[in-house]
DNA sequence: ATTGATGTGTAACAGTTGTTACACTTGCGA
DNA sequence: TCGCAAGTGTAACAACTGTTACACATCAAT
């Protein structure tokens, strides 16, 4: 459920083959440390940037000058990459170093030639934006669902499709209330009320569905 | 604000433009007729459509087997580009023509080719994508605020930011509430309420902003 | 001028969720 | 064993939004 992108994992293989990059590609590696501001909101973002180690965060500053957590970037991932050529190509977010972190810079010139060069490159990087997009679409479907049954309800019928009647949720209900936005109480009561109405039952993480049509009344 | 999507504006004249397009390109058009089904929910998407004349209409079943409408789509534009490259690459949506329609299919290997050969067309296929990841990116932003009135500030201050302190809206209130999810009488009164408060004032669409500190306070 | 469609203001009421506060359990470490 | 933190259940009340219904204004077409 957190699993919001697909982490570039063969970045790491792909760069220790040989040949995968060009001998003469142009590259610059920066280091930071711990709580230095990498980025702040507005700045161009005119290169493909990638964490190599450790981890970051991004913020965005609401218009009343909050700062809003987002998510947190593992290595190795790419930052931000979609924007790298959007028409507007300034960084959304406020880019925070987590832990010491080494950050890979490819200017957006030479991506254009390295994907032109290695169509492998390109279509990892073409699958990782996908992959990002498909998951802001899911996401913003649930948002979409404006009763937290309804967002319940969501959530069980895809664990239903993977697993099965009965499942294990890895978050707990904090964790979940957060990812539905609504209130941790207002989420146990919604679900006391569903198994109330005998439609779920659940005991720690374990859930079971026991009325799937009553389930999926939720979602008309 | 209902310009969800790049119009992929360049496409006909790149194509009429001699040599943009490799020779041997492989493609086909396929036409259809009104009300016509092009692609079920679910059909691999193991190529690039997109609509050269004509439009199409995209709806998400629902768990409860309703149909949701997503967005309609005008040629020029590509159909759901996004999920060509994508680990799961099925169409995540139904897509029926409200027109006549004439589509341009290319296979994905022959995108692939055409990108390392063209950087013009991958430069503009990732630009494209990469701007309907900030649409949906935004789009979500406004979702994640819970109030009304904290949506109407979060449209407000953008509105600011670009024509000051007054500006006119080209949505009506039912376009309005529809775009944030709204009911529209909801919306009315939220709007009323911040006239009677004195933060802002209106005339059919003209809107002018009185108290832009106070506008502020609902986005905290 | 009349009609109908569209857009908007408003009110009463129901329904859902947030807030706050507190009790209880579990598991872990001192 | 004790204390503490984390996770959860629950209750009362406030706040917000949806629903429904109706009134009114505007505008275009007949």
């Amino acid at each position: 459920m957190t699993d919001n992108t697909t982490s570039w994992t063969n970045f790491e293989n792909i760069q220790e083959e040989n040949g995968f990059f060009p001998d003469d590609m142009q590259f610059t590696i920066k280091t930071y440390r711990k709580k230095d501001i990498i980025f702040h909101q507005g700045d161009t973002c005119d290169a493909l940037y990638v964490v190599m180690s450790g981890s970051v965060k991004t913020e965005m500053i609401s218009e009343s000058g909050n700062l809003m957590p987002i998510e947190t970037i593992h290595a190795p991932r790419p930052l931000a990459p979609a924007f790298l050529f959007s028409d507007k190509n300034q960084f959304p977010v406020e880019v925070t170093a987590l832990t010491a972190v080494e950050l890979l810079r490819i200017p957006k010139n030479e991506v254009v030639r390295l994907m032109t060069l290695k169509p492998d490159f390109m279509q990892q990087f073409m699958t990782h934006n996908a992959n990002r997009t498909q998951f802001l679409t899911q996401r913003m479907q649930l948002l979409t669902i404006k009763t937290i049954k309804g967002k319940i309800a969501h959530l069980f019928l895809e664990k239903y499709q993977s697993d099965g009647l009965t499942f294990t949720l890895s978050n707990n209900q904090t964790e979940l209330a957060d990812y539905f936005g609504v209130a941790r109480p207002s989420l146990s009561r919604s679900l006391s009320e569903m198994v109330e109405e005998r439609i779920i039952s659940f005991d720690k993480n374990k859930y079971k569905i026991l009325n799937l049509n009553a389930l999926k009344e939720f979602l008309i």
